[in-house]
RNA sequence: GACUCCGUAGCUCAGCUGGUAGAGCUACUGACUCUUAAUCAGUAGGUCCAGGGUUCGAGUCCCUGCGGGGUCACCA
């Protein structure tokens, strides 16, 4: 063996030895590594490895007829289990799409007089969680499972440390690691061991990619506009904040990019869409992660009756990417993406939860009345959010089945266009299905004059203590003045329209990393 | 942020009214050339989340902290 080889295996000897907080099983791991390389066996190789098939192909093509087409496949992949019947054994090795079982018998991988690469390589210093490289052909075992006859074999990538052991049989899965701080922490090792997990995440990116379909087919342009703001505009929330060290300015990381699509659509853009990693500082729990996404889109010389029908239609076409139907299961319901949507006014909601007919109220009454219903409120709420106090506690849940909740009052909307013929009202709509809002749209407000008094009418707000209340943007304003046509735009929350598609409980179980408390790792 | 439950071997989990820590899988040694939760025999593996307190004695009781889940509040 060449120096280098001898001054590598040093050095895992300090490892080891500098490595006392270790398990008995992750030490053993570093021996082995060492004897690897003591081996002359590269435990981390660089070549290409000349892979030419995969799990799921081999299981789905193979057949006798077609042994031929499979008499020399290489694959590779994760060794998930072995079963070591002595001069030969079975193990499973895992790629990225899907598990397969291997035959390897020691006369095949060591036709000489040298038996070491089964008896001491593979049978010793190969792991569960190693990565290898095979090749052979396939065949079926005697109990009928597609299998690859292993001739040769190359580690790739040697593991050290010990994966959890998840087992199977006849559709039961036993001892599956189901703590909820491992998946989300270590996600990495969450995707090895739990397939159904990986499936859901397939399934996030079919959502995204249906979405992006139907949008690109009718045209629309997929735009980028600035996460970082002088002035987080476009929701109601409490922004982060952040320092630009050069120009020594504040800047928050975007609550929305509405106010940027918008000043698109004055630039002459018909439709433009962006889907929108947004910040919030806010709660976090099963429905909240401080960072989620967002589709944005806006359609000059659209309303937002217009706006419902496209609407229906995009998540028809997501369910039936994502899902195969409308009917798509969610706990213990059946939710139907089928069109069309019921559309109930947000005060007939009220009225109907609550008995109570708040649309001819005053600030003063809505407070009464909340204190009747037993909703909190407190000083800073203007009208608008009163009502929406009432509708989130008392409505929102009872909304399963897809419903648009249309034409909210105007102190709660301050960039949403005024009804054609309501007086107090705007047009607008939310989208509740399963008792939570996924999507919010409106008739946008077009009228620089109005815009620049909705605005003043938040800062006010601001000066009240309603620290959600928005920012005066006038770089907006001045974009408005330019001439914004007629516009109907809506925003998704992808997360949420997510966990529905793929019926998981919490938005960190559609999220591939959500955010964590940082950990404290010992090293 | 408030309330509540939880934290024991690499993993899944036992551990009663306080008495020196237990199983299965994994790992290790050995047997077995078509097994599949492979099987069989043997062995090893622990800062019981951390720090205090009560006690002759704490995994167990009390307090504080850390991390996570759930519910609520805020919100999408």
């Amino acid at each position: 063996m060449s120096a280098f080889i001898n001054v590598s295996a040093d050095k895992f000897f300090i490892v080891i030895m500098q490595t006392q907080h270790l398990s008995e099983q992750e030490l053993l791991r570093r021996e082995k590594l060492a004897e690897l390389i003591m081996m002359g066996i590269e435990p981390y190789p660089a070549p290409l490895y000349p892979v030419n098939s995969n799990s799921a192909y081999i299981k789905e093509k193979f057949s006798e007829e077609k042994k031929t087409d499979f008499a020399d496949v290489c694959l590779a992949g994760r060794i998930m289990s072995v079963r070591d019947m002595g001069k030969a054994n079975f193990a499973v090795i895992q790629d990225a799409h899907g598990r397969i079982q291997l035959y390897i018998r020691r006369d095949d991988i060591c036709p000489g007089e040298d038996k070491s690469l089964y008896d001491i390589v593979w049978k010793k210093l190969l792991d569960i969680g190693d990565i290898i490289g095979i090749k052979g052909y396939v065949f079926i075992t005697k109990t009928g499972e597609t299998s690859v006859h292993v001739k040769e074999l190359t580690l790739l990538a040697k593991s050290l440390r010990p994966l959890p052991i998840v087992k199977e049989a006849e559709g039961q899965t036993f001892d599956a690691v189901t703590d909820p701080e491992f998946k989300y922490r270590q996600r990495y090792a969450d995707l090895i061991i739990n397939p159904s997990v990986k499936e859901v995440f397939l399934k996030r990116t079919k959502l995204i990619n249906s979405i992006r379909e139907f949008l690109n087919t009718r045209e629309a342009l997929e735009v980028d506009t600035p996460v970082l703001q002088a002035i987080p505009g476009g929701a109601a929330a409490k922004p982060f904040i952040t320092h630009h060290n050069a120009l020594d300015v504040p800047f928050y990381l975007r609550i929305a990019n509405e106010l940027y699509l918008k000043r698109l659509i004055v630039g002459g853009f018909d439709w433009v869409y962006e889907f929108s990693r947004n910040f919030r500082n806010e709660g976090m729990d099963r429905t909240h992660n401080p960072e989620f996404t967002i589709l944005e889109f806006y359609v000059a010389y659209k309303d937002y009756l217009w706006m419902m029908e496209t609407t229906e239609q995009l998540l028809e076409k997501a369910a039936m990417d994502v899902c195969g139907s409308t009917d798509v299961p969610v706990n213990d319901k059946t939710i139907s993406f089928k069109a069309p949507y019921k559309r109930i006014s947000i005060y007939d909601a009220i009225k109907e939860y609550t008995g109570f007919d708040v649309s001819k109220m005053n600030e003063e009454h809505l407070r009464s009345a909340c204190k009747q219903m037993h909703v909190e409120v407190d000083k800073t709420m203007g009208k608008g959010k009163l009502i929406d106090a009432i509708f989130g506690a008392k409505c929102e849940q009872h909304f399963i089945q897809p419903t648009f909740i249309i034409d909210y009052p105007v102190e709660m909307s301050p960039l949403t266009k005024k009804h054609r013929s309501e007086r107090g009202l705007v047009e607008r709509f939310e989208l509740i299905v399963n008792g939570k809002e996924i999507a919010n749209a409106y008739s946008e407000l077009n009228d620089p004059i109005d815009q620049r008094e909705r605005f003043e009418e938040q800062a006010k707000l601001m000066e009240r203590g309603d620290d959600e209340a928005m920012y005066i943007d006038y770089d907006f304003l001045r974009a408005l003045e330019y001439g914004m046509p007629p516009t109907s735009g809506i925003g998704f929350g992808i997360d949420r329209i997510c966990m529905l598609l793929t019926n998981q409980p919490s938005i960190q179980d559609v999220l591939l990393f959500p955010q964590m408390r940082p950990e404290k790792i010992q090293e």
